[in-house]
Order: C-alpha cells, then structure tokens, then sequence
DNA sequence: CGGAATGTTGATTATATTCAACTGTTGTGG
DNA sequence: CCACAACAGTTGAATATAATCAACATTCCG
C-alpha cells in the first residue's frame, strides 16, 4: 500500500534485520569491491553501514543531493537517472541486486550527480566513506579492488558515452536487446524480458517512449522480433547484432 | 616535412631528456595523482617510464590498440576521440601540459576506448601500470589519490554524458564557452581563445563544424558574442550563462 | 604561388521530439 | 465485482533540430 510518502526512511517493521550486522557484514561481503577482503576487515566496515529500505516509486536520493555513502543494493531495482526538463529525465543506469553506485560522489563527498528512484520495493546498505578511505590504507587488496572497481565504473560510462553519441536510436535498441541476452549465452531464437516499463527503458535509452514505441514496430515489422508485453522473442539476433554493431544494415557491397 | 609515419616513436633527437631520469621524475611529480607521494616513490616510478614525443597530427594510440601505461603529457595538447562513421569523431577531452589519460584502461589492462591524436607536437610520459599497482599496496596516500583522481574522472564522464544528452546544442555551446571563461575568473566583458580548431571544437560539443559555425553567427547575430578567427569575445556573460544553464534565454515569463 | 586544410553558407533531408488523441492495464474502493 | 482513476503504451500529424550535401571562401604553409 502507499500509505508511506515518498522516500520516507523504512526502518525494518518485522525481520530486525536492520540490527543484525551479520546480515549487513553478509550483504557487503558479496560486493565485488570486497571480494579480496579479508572478514575482519569486512566486519568492521559493516559496523559502519546501515540498511534503509525504499518502497518502490521512491525518491532514494535527488540529483544535488548529499549521498550518505556508497549504495549498495541487497535487493530491489533502482534507476539512476539525470533529469531533464519538467519530469523528463534520462537512466544512466539501472542498478540490481548486489550492486552498487554512488562510489565517485560518496568518495569524494560531492554531491549526488543523478536522482537514484527505486523501482521496486528495495533494502540499500549505505556504506559511509570514511570507514572505506581508512580500509583503502589498511588493506591494499582492497585499495586495489576499489581503484579497478573505479576504473571499471569509468569504462562503462564511456560505452555508455559512446552509444549515446555515436549511435542512432535503432542501433542503440538493438545493442540493448543484445546485452540482454547475453545474460543467457542462448542460441538463435531467444526470449529477454525487459527489466523496466518501456518509459523507464526508453530513458534508459535517451529516447521518448514515442519513439520506443515505433522502434520497436519497426523491428517487428522487419520481422527480426516479436513484442509481447515486456517479453521480446528475438528470432533474428545475427541481424539484430549486425544492425547494432554495422549501422547499415543493407545493401552493403559484396 | 612529413617523413615521420604517424605515430612514429620519436626517441629526443637533440636534448638527451630521454635519459635523464630527473626529468621524467620532474614531470610526473607535478601530476596530481603524486602530489602527496614521497619523492622517493615517485623517483621509483619514474624509472620504469619513458617519454614519446609525438607530432602534430600523429595517431598516438588508436581505439582498441593495447595502452602501455597512464599517458601524463609533459607539453603538448592531445585529442581524446570517439571514432564514428569514417573520419568522424566525437571528441571527449582534450588533453593539456601536465594532464593525465588512460588511467583505466591501462590498469585494467584493457585496449583503449578512445583514439588519442596529438593536435600539437607533444611530449607524452608513459607510466607502466605494474608499478602503478604496487605503489597502490606499498603508498596509502597514493592509494586514495589514485581513487580521488578516478572518482573526479568518473563525474566528469558524467558530466559530459549529462552536456550529450540533456541539453540542446546552443547551450552546450554556451556552457562551453562559459568553461573556457571560467579559468581566469574574468569580469563581463572578457575573451576566450578557442583551444583547437573549430572543427575540433565542433566535435567536441557533439555537432559538425557546420553546425557550431551557425551557432556562433547566431550567437553573434544576438549580440552576446563576437568572433574573430578563434578568438571570441564575451560580452553578455550572464546572458549566455542563462541560455546555458536556463534553457530558453528568450521569453521568460513576467 | 599553389595546394591542403579549415571554415562558411545555403538547400535539402533524416531523425527524433512534441503534441494530442486514444487504448490498454492495474490497482482501489464503493 | 464493477467503476474509475492513474499510469503505461500506441499511433498519427506537425515540428524542431541538426546532419548531410554541395559549393564556395579563407587561412595556413611550404
């Protein structure tokens, strides 16, 4: 029910997880980040962190925002969007479960860059960045996780830069339905399911739902995919690869 | 002349720097990441770099090409590009004097993602990632310098993603512009000298260099500029700071 | 000077947005 | 259970924005 206002702090009605730095050291300690950490050090990090659950539909943090630390999401889905003009806005990323973000903003105590909304009902464990700049002197392994964990987060970006510059809407809708495939190292024909509405994808994908929409008609017309609901049958994913990758995708010579 | 091929090693002709070991010390001393290094570990480092002077025009790295280190460029101006449709790009960053890139694909040992062209004569410290990654475990200082300077990377990506994607050209031209002023806290009236060519320029805002030429005359046409080779003077600095930042600089209600 | 690179300008076109109307879905409360 | 409101998605027409094409002007440099 929606009797919370949004973004309202959830303290944990029932499963007391919230005081149990077990369950806080457990969620942590599957991060990437502190893989090559050891439990000790792990431990005490978790004494740090808090759990905060988001309700779905919620404000977790506002563009311009202080971020209490980095997030790392124990369950739930999060978008982190730019916003536009007046409710426009769009997804740089979404985030899912055992994820994180917020490392660059939190580190370095700027401001949040994006708005963070809570698709779905979600439990964030904030990790405040002053216990992690003291483990980083600690724990070299673990200063060496944060610093290719960073590198990593700029890598992406930059794809992320790239598709949003370098290529059309269509390119970039085909690129997306294959990454979601490669989840699943499927054969031919396969079936993804999109992870959000199409608004949220087509954010996602720095196109109006709009234009989504007709994409999406055009490709099935082109008999390449099938739309039904947010299932998408993918019957020709070399041609939707090589529309993705290629740019024309006829008439190329020889 | 242009006997040299593109990105030819060029290994100092006359002044010897290659070999003096002081020098290389000197320059990647002045790069932020060392600045609370002891000189002692930035001397060890410097012994496992070399300088590559690159031309004007030169390819020094290309998309995709292994990257042998950080690139810290001791002079010079260096392109980071996007490649696109042939022979067009999309320039991320410029580079100058005394700048680093590369940091994370050379620590991840992944190719690069951008081609970086020298758009002057420069001269470029390669900084190996292997001892890079050691002074990580043996200098906690460098370590959290190492993390600070990725995580202004990373936003500044976000920035940058935020300019292609959420705003018109026209503002990001302004905004730029506004960058350019911004370095010697100027009054109202005040010029700027256009570090590149215009079609550099162009490239960098994400537009071809037809586009920015109508955008400039524009902008003159309106009196808030004046453009005079690639010299421009600023006249209404609030007024194109509002058109960058507002949105529409026209019509405002009231 | 002459040629290449750079920049300007106009006409045309591609691409996606905006606006607006309409349909389908979902969850709520009577 | 149905009516209804809020949201999500579709579709068409008009429009905005910048790219592309093509021609020309300018500057840079040997």
């Amino acid at each position: 029910m929606q009797q919370t206002p949004s973004a309202r702090l959830v303290q944990f009605n029932g499963n007391g997880q919230r005081r149990d730095p077990r369950w806080l050291e457990s969620v942590i300690s599957y991060l990437p980040v502190f893989r090559r950490t050891s439990q000790r050090h792990v431990a005490g990090i978790a004494t740090y962190c808090r759990a905060q659950a988001v309700r779905r539909v919620a404000l977790l943090c506002g563009r311009g925002d202080a971020l209490p630390g980095v997030m790392a999401l124990a369950y739930g889905f999060v978008k982190l969007a730019l916003p536009r003009t007046e409710g426009d806005e769009r997804v740089v990323r979404f985030v899912g479960a055992s994820e994180t973000f917020g490392e660059a903003a939190a580190l370095l105590d700027r401001p949040s860059p994006v708005d963070a909304v809570a698709l779905a009902d979600s439990m964030v464990v904030v990790i405040p960045p002053r216990p992690l700049l003291e483990l980083l002197e600690l724990d070299p392994n673990f200063a060496r996780s944060m610093v290719c964990s960073l590198a990593e987060g700029s890598l992406e970006l930059l794809t992320e830069l790239e598709a949003s510059v370098r290529q059309r809407s269509v390119q970039r809708l085909a690129d997306y339905l294959g990454s979601l495939v490669r989840r699943r190292t499927d054969p031919g024909v396969c079936a993804v399911r999109l992870p959000a509405t199409k608004t949220a994808i087509a954010a996602r994908l720095g196109v109006t739902k709009e234009t989504l929409s007709r994409l999406l008609r055009e490709l099935a017309t082109r008999g390449l995919i099938e739309v039904a609901r947010n299932e998408i049958m993918i019957f020709d994913r070399a041609r939707l690869a090589e529309l993705a990758g290629g740019g024309n995708g006829s008439g190329g010579a020889a």
